[in-house]
DNA sequence: TGACACAGGATTGGATCCAAAATCTACTGT
DNA sequence: ACAGTAGATTTTGGATCCAATCCTGTGTCA
């Protein structure tokens, strides 16, 4: 499987039947509306309905699901405007969690950056590419070992993965080309462990998807169900 | 109560049991370190241990709970270290949500802010400026309807109410003399709906709030057990 | 005396059953 | 034909019981 964190929170059938959903959600086979009934999780796993809402729960809390009571799980919907304020919010926190991070990769972490944005940069698929872009972000800040600061961004990447895959898929070739550019630059100052340029380059980039993607409403319209 | 925020996710027992613990650890009734046990809080509750489980994972959402595998619920425990880079992301966070919010504010809860201040000013009470001085920032945060954000501030909040205790215990009454002489150039930036100094003055009260924290290790030493 | 092993108790994880709430459907009345 | 309502079905919430795991204290042996 490609998209890490296996929350070893809760026992380990919550944890199985969490990693699936999780897949599900962040592969895009459960959409942004989808309910989530426990019945049907519970039986396609041979495993009882108590599971699934520990699971349930959990994915809650990394912002894949909505809850409310008597009337079960939903994949959330956001509103542009709320994609758009999160992605302010990424341009705040990532800078800080990179900074963090930045003294204590080592340099075999900087091979394994380098590695992952080559293999980007061979890349042509587009479900590939959302794995990739996202494994070489979550790299850049895994030096940081602050809990609360790990898993907001871990959410922020979760809640607006279906917006990204759509907003990609729009974009094509000619996107994925911009990301690499950036990727490079931000890449060089991780290596030369240069703070300054580090998260004036990560806030950068983001702040320029955003703004690509205030200009690009049809990606929240055709929002099924 | 005082300390607001009822997570309507969840059964109505979950839901009180939740807002029990939630009380006893913002309240300080549980300290970092404590542990949790499942059966205990259930028989206190005339409730099954179904609903606390249920409850642990709301909270753990929050911050206010930890969990390991077969080993069950903690109070988080937090390093000085931890502690800093939570301050720096409300630094980053809470002027956004102040932004977001500032335009959506009534002039009624202009009129509420005020009197949660005057409140601040006129009490002595340690436990109560706690509860009174959330309540004042959460209040400016109010018009900002972004769920994120605003559960993410919150749980920030939650994470590090045990250390601002401790610290206001220490600082006193010049501490909060400070406090309140920020939170007054905040309300006036507040009520001329001015998103430049609002962002500036929160931004600043953080700053000098965690700045000031970094000069007292003890605040992180007698933790418990 | 100290370290390791084992056993018993304590605590969490999971399954099954039942109750309550919500949703859906079909019927009735106008 | 349509709106409203009552009943049936579906789905979630909670209680109880059993299984698996962890922790603790004691005893044995080097």
């Amino acid at each position: 499987m490609s998209t890490q964190q296996t929350t070893d929170t809760g026992g380990a059938a919550s944890a199985r039947v969490a990693a699936y959903l999780r897949e599900a959600i962040l592969g895009g086979q459960l959409k942004p509306g989808d309910r989530i009934r426990q019945e049907e999780v519970a039986e396609r796993f041979g495993a009882s309905r108590l599971p699934v809402r520990e699971a349930l729960r959990m994915l809650e809390a990394e912002g894949l699901t909505e809850h409310e009571p008597n009337k079960g799980a939903r994949v959330p919907r956001l509103t542009q405007h709320e994609v758009e304020v999160i992605y302010r919010m990424r341009e705040r926190l990532e800078p800080l969690a990179l900074v963090e991070s930045l003294p204590l990769l080592t340099e075999a972490e900087h091979a394994e950056l380098e590695d992952v944005q080559r293999r980007i940069e061979e890349n042509t698929d587009l479900e590939r590419f959302l794995d990739l872009d996202r494994e070489f972000h979550m790299l850049t800040y895994s030096g940081c070992g602050i809990d609360p600061l790990n898993s907001m961004v871990t959410r922020l990447w979760n809640s607006t993965q279906h917006y990204r895959r759509s907003y990609v898929a729009l974009g094509g070739r000619s996107r994925m080309w911009v990301v690499n550019s950036e990727h490079r630059l931000i890449l060089d100052a991780v290596v030369r462990r240069d703070p300054i340029d580090a998260e004036r380059f990560v806030e950068g980039h983001i702040r320029r998807t955003r703004i690509e993607l205030g200009h690009h409403p049809e990606v929240f319209d055709g929002n099924p169900r």
